[in-house]
DNA sequence: CGCTTTTGACCTGCGC
DNA sequence: GCGCAGGTCAAAAGCG
């Protein structure tokens, strides 16, 4: 099963199944349909899955470019995995990370944000957050490269972050560069309210299961391919598959957090992207 | 003190 | 080579 084994490449940095069969995730059996639709890979299929996406990220360029190869593709471009999550799949991520920057992208009403892991400088790991503009409600989540140490059971900081970020910052950064001139308030947008994404401002023992919309990218931005799609699954299918999902990662918690661990740790991820 | 977010500047890749 | 757009850096300031 060749199809089975890229998938289960493509999505092995975030998650490390157990399954008993080909058509069961841990616990969560998935219709044999759905999962011939996370198997097919045909040029045609893709072509109407890139059509998806093109749709649900706003026709904002960089997220055509990253999902359609075909198109402009940035050379450091690694593997990365799409969600798409609402508000409280945001909160959903057990890693910790920082705020390091944010853009207005354009062809999309709303900015990107961009997170790192905070708890190792060492760790490459990057998210991206930004809004869906024909659902609001919906977060597009990329991840990018892959963490090199245990998950961290507690938050390393909750200093600032409920600061008043309109105190410091009175101007409004979010006006689109194409034009459009759309603004939106940050102070209303999850990418800055005090329960922004960054996870280091959930509560460490409320860890909400992500609600995961239905439709979710796997691309691996080294094959030539194209995103992977999940499509089809209901919410129950697919919240058992992001319950594995961060429950894979749980399972490398609990090792020390000193070097020698970490570095034991890593075994755990050997699948490093270069 | 150490962490966070914010945000303008800078760097880099890509198309023309 | 130039311009555009995305991604990152780093200084400033707030919070526990």
């Amino acid at each position: 099963m060749a199809d089975w084994d890229e998938l289960n490449h493509l999505y092995k940095p975030f998650y490390n199944p157990v399954y008993d069969n080909e058509n069961e995730f841990r616990g969560a059996t998935l219709p044999e349909n759905d999962l011939k639709t996370i198997q097919h890979h045909d040029f045609d299929h893709q072509e109407v899955q890139q059509d998806k996406n093109i749709k649900n990220f706003c026709g904002s360029s960089s997220n055509i470019s990253q999902l359609a190869p075909k198109l402009k593709k940035r050379k450091n471009q690694q593997k990365r995995v799409v969600v798409q999550v609402t508000a409280d799949g945001l909160t959903s991520d057990p890693w910790a990370w920082r705020k390091y920057g944010q853009k207005p992208i354009k062809g999309s009403i709303y900015p990107r944000s961009y997170y790192r892991c905070s708890s190792s400088k060492a760790c490459m790991a990057r998210r991206q957050v930004e809004q869906s503009c024909t659902d609001s409600s919906i977060y597009i989540l990329t991840y990018t490269a892959d963490h090199n140490h245990p998950q961290p059971t507690r938050r390393n900081s909750l200093a600032g972050i409920n600061r008043n970020r309109f105190k410091a910052t009175p101007k409004s950064p979010t006006i689109s560069d194409d034009g459009s001139k759309a603004v939106r308030k940050l102070k209303d947008s999850p990418f800055n309210s005090p329960t922004t994404p960054s996870a280091s401002s959930m509560d460490d023992e409320v860890l909400q299961q992500p609600n995961i919309k239905q439709e979710t990218t796997f691309y691996n931005k080294y094959d030539d391919q194209g995103p992977t799609m999940m499509s089809g699954f209901n919410d129950d299918e697919l919240m058992h598959f992001y319950d594995d999902f961060f429950e894979g990662l749980d399972d490398l918690v609990g090792y020390k957090t000193d070097t020698s661990s970490q570095i034991s740790s890593n075994k755990q991820f050997p699948h490093v992207f270069s």
